[in-house]
DNA sequence: ATCATAGTTCGATAAAACTCGTACATATCA
DNA sequence: TGATATGTACGAGTTTTATCGAACTATGAT
């Protein structure tokens, strides 16, 4: 769980961009978790990151939707405002993660439910 | 778990009302469900009954909102629909509960959640 | 029969949310 | 410097959802 020693805790800025404006945990409220995840497209999202991201953030193209890039920005800046992910810019790119952590601690069990989601048809 | 014979797992029409129209346990979205619990009222509606109905279904007016009563019409529809509650009617009463055993096992850990949450405001 | 009660249905209005085109900003690279 | 790539911002059109009044239905009690 935790390094060597207590200092440790401390947590350098690790080099990477800082996150976009998002929810503190504190903040998280789950009617607006519910509400992000009641639209299929933010769904596959989520569930796409939960199972086939290998630890690396990834950027929107990285998904393949068939949608024009400002539907996109849409759903993507939903799922961060409600607090599902956290979103850093990398050059161009603009990378997202699943905020596993924080979902965990403030609704346990919430990240299983979309791992094991299915759609009801491929909505590209 | 279950009763002495097992003959006693043919369920008899157990002289209740008739469910009213309610999607069947493998039509149960995870996206309806979602959608059903992002709004704070229904929210607060699952909640009651999951912590305080002893054994019995309420109705509406069990709850005691003050709200119109369209409103209300409008959202235990909206949760019955999403197959989050199971309505029965007792005369002049629509009773509700909560679809427990169909969520658990289509959702297991989603009823937890609702347990948990905590409302950001008092709504009435 | 009369009356009150619990809830529905309909219709109007208003507020959100989704979708998408266009224009814009910025980083990277030749 | 200019071209390209990633994504945002704004705005319009459309759809969905919420809210509520008013009229209605049906049950149950007196």
């Amino acid at each position: 769980m935790s390094t060597s020693t207590a200092l440790a805790d401390i947590r350098l800025p690790d080099d990477l961009p800082p996150p976009l404006p998002e929810p503190a945990v504190d903040e998280l409220r789950l009617e607006a978790v519910m509400g992000a995840l009641a639209d299929p497209l933010r769904l596959i999202i989520i569930r796409k990151l939960l199972l086939e991201s290998e630890a690396y953030d990834h950027s929107c193209g990285w998904f393949g939707f068939d949608r024009p890039k400002s539907s996109l920005t849409h759903h993507f800046k939903a799922l961060r405002e409600a607090g599902l992910i956290r979103q850093r810019q990398y050059g161009l790119e603009r990378r997202s993660r699943v905020r596993l952590e924080d979902l965990d601690a403030r609704f346990p069990g919430l990240i299983d439910l979309v791992k094991a989601w299915e759609p009801a048809a491929p909505i590209a």
